[in-house]
DNA sequence: ATTGGAACCTGGTGGC
DNA sequence: TGCCACCAGGTTCCAA
């Protein structure tokens, strides 16, 4: 389930590997992605050099010389540098071939991730409207306590719109919502600039932590497996359904989030809580 | 414009 | 044991 750390993670373990490197083929076995992977396109990278390798919120741009490549893992993606030889699994869906012999492989059971070629990425359509990344200066207290106004939907859909901020997914949304002590259902326009500071200040906790982690279970591309890498996180809430919370050892919580699992403590989360909510569980 | 919900897909799990 | 229903996950798109 890549979040934000796991394709950062993902993006520090493919770069050695792909940098510079010629594209000598591009094979697709299944172009049936979120979007299908158009042929035409993917030939036209044929013979460029990969010249960077960016993040943007959980999107990877690769940039060749005269066009670049867009990948999403969706929720089951994972991407590996294999030697080119190494024969193809069930959901291995495209190869990137370099002439020195390896290959980027991009495998996606559920297939809801996406591979793109496109001319200019940061104007596609998909890239342009995301909001800021969590991990820069742009995103801070006075920024987030902007967008509440704006708004009156829960705070934990605010944070996990990435038109507003990008790369927080449910499982860093419920742990640092629990952190901050803020009720995942409190309406954001009823939010206080210092419970915005608070938030702010986890997410970018949270979000670091996860890829100091990451840095350590996926330690090599190159290799045969491939391992997705879940980390191995120290979670307060997320996956913890009826467990004691390790605050106050009240039992954990679950509600429906925007169809989302939602992990709170009760008593650790009751901030921003309006009445008429607290009513409906 | 804002918000809620369906859709996409497959592997894993729990119930019968 | 097999079968079936249901769930997880991120994002876009459509409808209200």
């Amino acid at each position: 389930m890549p979040e934000l750390p796991e394709v950062e993670t993902t993006r520090q373990g493919v770069l050695p590997h792909s940098l510079h490197q010629q594209i000598q083929t591009v094979l697709v076995r299944n172009p049936k992605l979120r979007w299908p992977v158009d042929i035409r396109f993917t030939k036209a990278l044929l013979g460029q050099q990969i010249q960077a390798i960016r993040r943007r919120g959980k999107y990877l741009i690769f940039d060749c010389e005269y066009l670049s490549f867009i990948i999403h893992l969706g929720m089951s993606g994972r991407l590996c540098v294999v030697p080119a030889t190494k024969i193809a699994a069930k959901h291995d869906h495209i190869d990137i071939i370099f002439s020195n012999g390896k290959a980027l492989r991009f495998t996606d059971p559920r297939r809801f991730g996406c591979f793109i070629v496109t001319e200019n990425p940061d104007a596609h359509k998909l890239i342009k409207k995301l909001g800021v990344e969590p991990l820069t200066r742009n995103f801070h207290a006075h920024y987030l306590w902007q967008q509440c106004q704006r708004r009156q939907v829960g705070i934990k859909q605010l944070i996990m719109n990435s038109e507003i901020v990008v790369g927080v997914g449910n499982i860093y949304a419920n742990e640092a919502l629990f952190q901050s002590g803020l009720h995942p259902l409190a309406v954001c326009d009823t939010l206080s600039l210092s419970q915005c500071l608070r938030l702010v200040h986890y997410i970018k906790q949270i979000l670091r932590q996860a890829i100091k982690q990451g840095g350590t279970t996926l330690k090599d591309f190159t290799q045969s497996d491939g391992k997705p890498g879940y980390f191995q996180q120290f979670l307060y809430v997320y996956g913890r359904k009826g467990e004691l919370c390790y605050e106050c050892q009240s039992p954990l919580q679950e509600i429906r989030v925007s169809q989302r699992s939602t992990i709170i403590c009760k008593t650790c989360q009751p901030l921003g809580l309006e009445p008429s909510i607290k009513d409906n569980y």
